[in-house]
DNA sequence: AAGGACCGCAACCGCCCAGAG
DNA sequence: TCTCTGGGCGGTTGCGGTCCT
């Protein structure tokens, strides 16, 4: 016995959405928000449409703060970058980049990165072109919420995990300017939720040293960082394969990204500034 | 100018997972 | 513990626009 459907499939509209529905769609959710249920939405909206379709809809183009094509050459090397480590997990990849969703990415990818990197032609676009002040963005990315977003089943203390939103855009960006208080359906989430997670994420804690060289903010709040990272960071590395490191003097990892250029500042933004020793064996150290 | 090929993107489909009962 | 339901995600499709011959 297959699964019901999710909606009434015959009286349900499909295509292309019209003004008209876009609007009573966003005035529907900005009053009331999705009241936890997309399913039910489209019927107290009085639309006729499938409840995913609406969730769809809003978070890939009615959302506030989406940003549309454009994409930079930093974009892109970004995106080829995650997307040689792990692969089209394109929800992960998007929490790196504010604004973006996971489908624009996806065609982005499919359109045009993918074909870039057929044999024959360059990997990962030129870091020599990237400003200092992209390097620095990159260098912000937030890697807690990107290795947290990466579920690995064996990845987490059991003790800790469950605290781990890896599924909010809640989560803080480091980069102040890359702040989005939007929840993962994309609406304004009520200011406790929001300290309600940071404290989650704060709750996310770890043993290890070198914590202090993340960078801290209100919502981000790393100093407890402990083992699980090293565990989530250990676990990972499979994940990564293909992927040379090292670890300097400096207790910087240095990663190989496999991209044609290897610019030092760029994969630093990717860098560990936490002790690695936990790694060596990993890394034939 | 016409029409076929190609491209980009919005939207759908269906599977998987987590949570509720 | 099992079943059901809804949310989330990646893959795919279809259509409209643009380019090329």
């Amino acid at each position: 016995m297959g699964r019901a459907p999710c909606c009434d499939k015959d009286n349900v509209k499909k295509g292309p959405w019209c003004p008209e529905e876009d609007a009573t769609l966003k005035e529907y959710l900005e009053k009331h928000g999705t009241g936890g249920n997309w399913i039910a939405l489209p019927r107290k909206a009085g639309l006729k449409r499938c409840g995913k379709s609406c969730r769809l809809r809003w978070l890939n183009y009615l959302r506030p703060g989406i940003k549309r094509g454009g994409f930079t050459e930093e974009d892109d090397k970004i995106i080829c970058t995650l997307h040689g480590s792990i692969g089209s997990r394109w929800s992960v990849i998007a929490s790196q980049l504010p604004g973006r969703t996971d489908n624009d990415i996806k065609n982005y990818w499919n359109t045009k990165l993918k074909k870039t990197l057929l044999p024959g032609n360059s990997s990962c676009p030129k870091s020599e072109n990237m400003s200092n002040e992209t390097t620095n963005e990159i260098r912000h990315l937030n890697l807690q919420q990107f290795w947290a977003s990466i579920p690995t089943a064996e990845t987490y203390d059991s003790g800790n995990s469950a605290c781990f939103d890896t599924n909010s855009n809640a989560l803080p960006y480091s980069s102040e300017s890359n702040v989005q208080n939007y929840d993962s359906n994309g609406l304004v989430p009520d200011p406790s939720l929001i300290i309600s997670r940071s404290m989650q994420v704060s709750g996310f804690h770890t043993s290890g040293s070198g914590s202090e060289n993340y960078s801290k903010t209100s919502s981000q709040d790393l100093s407890g960082l402990s083992t699980s990272s090293t565990l989530a960071l250990e676990n990972s590395y499979g994940l990564w394969s293909g992927i040379n490191g090292s670890v300097k003097e400096d207790g910087i990892m240095h990663m190989d990204f496999g991209c044609e250029s290897h610019d030092d500042e760029f994969l630093n933004g990717f860098g560990f500034q936490e002790d690695t020793r936990e790694l060596a064996p990993y890394l034939g150290n």
